[in-house]
DNA sequence: CTGAATCCAGCAAGATACTG
DNA sequence: CAGTATCTTGCTGGATTCAG
């Protein structure tokens, strides 16, 4: 790999390998909108599977972006939530909204 | 593919779309350090192969994120600068660079 | 409902060699 | 120097099925 060294040496680079995936960046997108279960994070992320869904979740827990939380009922109910670290990332994602609003596809 | 609508609805989707590659992000984040050719990101990448670099540089140009300007000179130069498009990313790359400050690895 | 398991496809990226 | 060409590898994600 290309990143053997000590640590993630730069902080837009970790922060990157935390939340940069393709999937992870519209999970994240749809947990500040209020979603927090899985089924309903699915339906309303155009069709990922169960499986993206879950590996991409589990790692967001691992990097305590967020909490699950499982409820012992009938029929089983989990939610997600952000943590504190989760939350503070909400600027970045203004950021990009405004960005994406500015500069629409194509535009020069 | 799961994004055959009219066009990409969402401000943050599109912003993801355009500089949400893995290499992308690095690229741009050199590239407001002040780099701008094409071996001196190399050399800064942490041994990104030419055929990757020189494809997102492609892609970057194509979203008018970046302008390519060549020399005709021996040997020859070409030097990567920022469009105002571009140019208005950085408070996207500030904000990644608070966060990552501030939630190091695996830090609750 | 919330996943886990399995299998497979596609593309991004690595390695390497070569050129104007 | 700034790429292109070619080939190969590896990971991400899709589809589907099944389980607690």
């Amino acid at each position: 790999m290309t990143l053997e060294q000590s640590e993630y040496p730069c902080p837009i680079e970790r922060t990157i390998q935390t939340i940069g995936g393709k999937w992870t960046f519209l999970i994240l997108r749809n947990m500040f909108q209020g979603e927090n279960r899985f089924n309903q994070l699915q339906r309303n992320l155009d069709g990922i599977s169960p499986r993206t869904l879950s590996l991409r979740l589990k790692e967001l827990e691992q990097a305590n972006i967020i909490i699950r939380n499982v409820f012992p009922e009938t029929p089983p109910r989990v939610e997600y939530h952000l943590t504190e670290k989760g939350e503070e990332l909400r600027p970045i994602f203004v950021t990009m909204k405004t960005w994406g609003n500015k500069w629409e596809i194509m535009k020069p």
